[in-house]
RNA sequence: GGGCCGGUAGUUCAGUUGGCAUGAACGCCUGACUUGCACUCAGGAGGUCGGGGGUUCAAAUCCCCCCCGGUCCA
């Protein structure tokens, strides 16, 4: 990795304080101290620098519980002139190119950080929950080093070229002042350490802060953004510090892990509930003091940790392990399950596709580790006392408590559910393997059991071991699976070069939304502003609607001299709207006038509108946890894709209709207005972005009653009475926690309406039933159909048990011969080719004799079919009857087989057939005389 | 967004190179034998092989499209 120069890191408050710069022989990194003398960083790192030095011996003033250490941060930088603002939520529905908040500055990026809005203040002080599922593996081994959930610190800084606030000196002025003035810290143990820090796109210098071995937190200073692996200056410099509070937490409480910090009592509870019996106090003290070493990310080093923490403490590797397995087990469980609280609160839906997946994965992880604790039953209780734990900070997780228990049931019944099949699935597989003789479980059906069933090799191993076959995980195995997804990627699908104008059109000015001033506007005059390739016509102001936002783009008609010339698309690029048209173009700078498609576009705000009341109407009934996942508006039917946890029921789109009616029929005004992002984040919060990420400085705001509010592009009606009526016409699932609502509108939806009833009527017709007893008819039909089905394999059945009777009663059409004791039954069954008609007659006629070969055939006049099938005898006397049909059929041009006691074949030259069947009697003949 | 696996009787699943669905187990019905821990025995019913095209004399099986489910990763 690049590394910045010490001019980067070097500041004055370092020089004053008689900071001298030194680098660490074990990691490499350089680091600032107060003491010359010091060799290593002091961080206690997997390379083995330290070792921590503040369990059970705190370097701070007092001790800190989360909550106390979150206030002492927020208090004490506002003293300082910063904003405290409100945390943001845990799911980053404000950006499209990460699901979770992983850092305090990502409530500001990319809005902020690039410029395109100002702050909601300058500098504000925040402290943010974050969720990282990277270290996923690590959470619990590094006593809470790494956890999946946690508050982040930030004081933040945005430096304009024209405005400065605060940089580098005071950013590390601050941060000390912190530590050693609020906290108590000695000034003498605060350790710098360089670093260079790079994330999203962009990059900067930045300084880790250690104490008695923990790094605490981190000092950005981004002011570069990353183009072609080149550092390129920002034009804003931001100040990112990221403290972690529960390390700080952690650090003056001296306690043996982070857990023990966080949690408290809650932790005690949890050891409970699995039955596990705190270990001796010395000797988790002295683990602790060492837990630094362990990384599960070197998996290499990950064995050797052990040993050397087992070498350390005096005890054997294995003693070791299994002493802090279930330790470590309990302590991922208390962070798993407050991140689950936490990322289900905001609606996050468990499925197999974006952020549902990580709230899967989260689930499933511990539920296995609960697993291994045996205390699944137990899952709700330490679900239940996480929420009361953090509702008291962040209350929206009480309110949500009955949606999260109800995912969770229905979460908890789908593992379940895969954890049965998987069983089934691996004994099938071992008992195979042991009839093989193959006494373990080869890695790659371990890899594709995980991979497409969801069976962690664990599980497998436990399943297969039951049926007494081995499985041996090899100690790569994420490795392995990672392997599988990074194949030769496959043909990449070419999509068309959006034919819409990727033209040069930045030196434009901004075309003028007519559409928004009046969303009833149907014709306006223009001066064109520029044409481009004969075809796309720029406007200084327009009131067609450009595509955006799930609704399609107007067409219409532009006017100009004698000419009406059609507009066949809009786009929107930048912030210049282009009108794509046939036929001739108007010549730059003259007048034109427009004229939309008022009838499409009429429908389209119709269905726009209704988006927003299906949307408030599915929260009503399904329950708060329901997003807008995407939506897709139409003139006769739209739809929208919202998230929730089960299918739905007629019974619920039912009740959702209701109320969508009813919000039409009190005809709600919907009202627009344009506001500051802050403002209206504040206004509404984050459940404005049902649509997604919404770019730019001001958002628009559409807001129906206190039905539904939500920023949106799109045009609009002025009263949801004129949608007149809404339907939900069909409903689907189209992933796993997505379900889709196609609906229409108005005059669209009772065609629809009658559509259906046409079909009702008709079937009545058909049924020759009155429509009330539509069902019970359909129902006695289709009995009866099957009924008659039966029935008519029976008779197949009979027919041939009789027709095998009568042999040799037909002479026109059966020959029947003895050969060396078999007796050999041609029967020409004319133009019945039904196999199965032959095939039963076959074995009837071969049940009733043994000694028999029945060599059957017929032609409808296009196809001729032959059929051999010889019994138990005729086999023991040498007849091979797919050799028999193999020779006839190439004698019709085409082709058969079979086995030994039954083949079939045909072909299409019937004239050939009575050969065909000569050729077959030869054929049997030899194999008999054979 | 990118992979991978699957859809056959009420259920869980077999089904080799295309060639009889005499499919297996459990469940169900009838009868016998037993009344206690998956009773046992005999017999029987139960299938649009997810849907639609194609290739072929012949498709559950091969090819294409669609629908539905499962699962891993970003």
């Amino acid at each position: 990795m690049k590394k910045f120069p010490k001019e980067e890191y070097s500041v004055p408050f370092f020089e004053e304080e008689g900071y001298v710069r030194n680098l660490c022989p074990k990691c490499g990194e350089y680091f600032w101290t107060q003491n010359p003398d010091q060799k290593t960083c002091e961080e206690a790192t997997p390379e083995g620098c330290a070792f921590y030095t503040f369990i059970n011996n705190p370097p701070t003033r007092k001790s800190y519980s989360l909550g106390e250490m979150r206030e002492a941060f927020l208090s004490f930088f506002e003293k300082l002139g910063h904003t405290r603002i409100k945390p943001y939520p845990v799911v980053a529905r404000w950006r499209d190119d990460i699901y979770l908040t992983h850092a305090s500055i990502i409530d500001f990026q990319p809005y902020v950080t690039e410029g395109i809005a100002p702050p909601p203040a300058n500098p504000l002080v925040i402290v943010q929950p974050c969720i990282r599922l990277v270290d996923i593996a690590n959470t619990g081994p590094t006593f809470g080093r790494h956890l999946t959930v946690f508050e982040m610190g930030g004081h933040h800084a945005f430096n304009y070229s024209d405005k400065e606030v605060y940089w580098k000196d005071q950013t590390v002025r601050f941060h000390h002042e912190f530590i050693t003035k609020e906290l108590g810290v000695k000034s003498e143990e605060v350790i710098y350490k360089e670093d260079v820090w790079v994330g999203g796109g962009n990059a900067g210098p930045d300084v880790e802060c250690i104490v008695r071995g923990l790094e605490v937190d981190t000092l950005v200073f981004m002011q570069f953004k990353v183009v072609n692996n080149e550092f390129v200056k920002l034009p804003i410099r931001t100040v990112d510090t990221g403290y972690g509070i529960d390390r700080y937490s952690w650090l003056s409480q001296g306690a043996p892990s982070c857990f023990h910090a966080v949690y408290g009592s809650l932790l005690s509870k949890i050891f409970d509930m699995a039955g596990i019996s705190e270990i001796d106090n010395d000797l988790m003290i002295k683990i602790a003091e060492v837990s630094g070493l362990v990384s599960l990310d070197k998996t290499a080093s990950r064995l050797k940790a052990r040993r050397k923490i087992a070498e350390i403490v005096g005890m054997k590797v294995n003693e070791l392990d299994e002493l802090l397995l279930p330790i470590e087990n309990v302590f991922a469980v208390a962070d798993h399950t407050k991140c689950l609280s936490f990322i289900l609160s905001e609606g996050v839906i468990p499925s197999n596709i974006q952020e549902g997946y990580l709230a899967r994965l989260l689930f499933r992880r511990a539920y296995r580790l609960m697993k291994m604790l045996g205390m699944t039953d137990r899952l709700y209780d330490v679900m239940d006392m996480q929420i009361g734990l953090w509702s008291k900070d962040y209350p929206h997780l009480k309110e949500m408590r009955n949606e999260i228990m109800e995912i969770l049931s229905v979460e908890e019944e789908k593992f379940q559910k895969t954890i049965k099949r998987g069983e089934g699935l691996v004994k099938r597989i071992a008992r195979k393997l042991k009839k093989e003789n193959i006494p373990e479980i080869p890695v790659e059906t371990l890899t594709e059991l995980y991979d497409s069933h969801g069976l962690p090799p664990e599980i497998v191993k436990q399943f297969a071991e039951k049926e007494g076959v081995e499985a041996e995980i090899p100690e790569n195995f994420y490795a392995l699976i990672a392997e599988r997804h990074i194949q030769a990627p496959g043909k990449v699908e070419e999509t068309e070069p959006q034919e819409a104008p990727g033209i040069a059109v930045s030196d434009l000015s901004e075309t003028e939304p007519l559409y928004y001033q009046d969303q009833y506007m149907r014709e306006f005059e223009a001066k064109v502003a520029k044409v481009l390739d004969n075809e796309y016509v720029v406007l200084d102001r327009t009131c067609f609607f450009p595509e955006g936002g799930g609704q399609p783009a107007d067409t219409g008609y532009l006017v100009f001299d004698e000419n009406k010339v059609e507009v066949v698309n809009v786009q929107k690029v930048g912030k210049v709207i282009v009108h794509q048209v046939k036929g001739v173009v108007p010549k730059e700078d003259s007048i034109i006038k427009g004229l939309i498609n008022w009838e499409r576009r009429y429908e389209l705000m119709k269905n726009h509108t209704a988006t927003h009341i299906i949307n408030g109407a599915a929260r009503r009934v399904l329950g708060k946890h329901v997003w807008q996942f995407g939506t897709q508006k139409g003139t006769a039917r739209s739809r929208l894709d919202i998230s929730h946890y089960r299918r739905l029921t007629l019974e619920e789109i039912h009740r959702m209709e209701r109320l969508a009616n009813q919000a039409i029929l009190r005809n709600i005004p919907v009202e627009t207005s344009q506001m500051g992002r802050s403002e209206a984040e504040k206004l509404y919060g984050f459940r404005l972005y049902q649509g997604g990420a919404v770019p730019g400085k001001e958002i628009r705001v559409v807001k129906i009653g206190e039905w539904d509010v939500e920023a949106c592009a799109g045009t609009h009606l002025k009263g949801t009475g004129e949608m007149g009526f809404i339907k939900i016409v069909h409903s689907e699932r189209i992933q796993d926690g997505v379900e889709r609502l196609v609906y229409s509108v108005g005059i669209p939806a009772l065609k629809t309406v009658q559509e259906n009833e046409k079909k009702l009527w008709k079937l009545s017709d058909i049924l020759n039933a009155p429509l009330e007893k539509l069902d019970k008819t359909a129902e006695k039909v289709v009995r009866e159909l099957k009924e008659a089905n039966a029935e008519k394999r029976k008779l197949i059945k009979e027919i041939a048990a009789r027709e095998s009777a009568v042999v040799g009663a037909r002479p026109q059409t059966e020959v029947i011969s003895h050969i060396d004791g078999i007796r050999l039954v041609t029967r020409d069954f004319k133009e019945v080719i039904d196999v199965d008609r032959m095939v039963q007659t076959a074995n009837a006629m071969i049940e009733r004799d043994e000694a028999t070969v029945s060599l059957f055939y017929g032609t409808d006049g296009k196809n001729v079919r032959i059929m051999v099938m010889a019994g138990e005898t005729a086999l023991e006397k040498g007849v091979n009857a797919n050799e028999v049909i193999r020779e006839a059929s190439a004698i019709i041009g085409g082709g058969g087989g079979g086995k030994l006691n039954f083949a079939q074949g045909g072909g299409t030259i019937v004239r050939k057939l009575p050969d065909a069947i000569k050729k077959a009697e030869e054929v049997l003949k030899k194999q008999l005389k054979h």
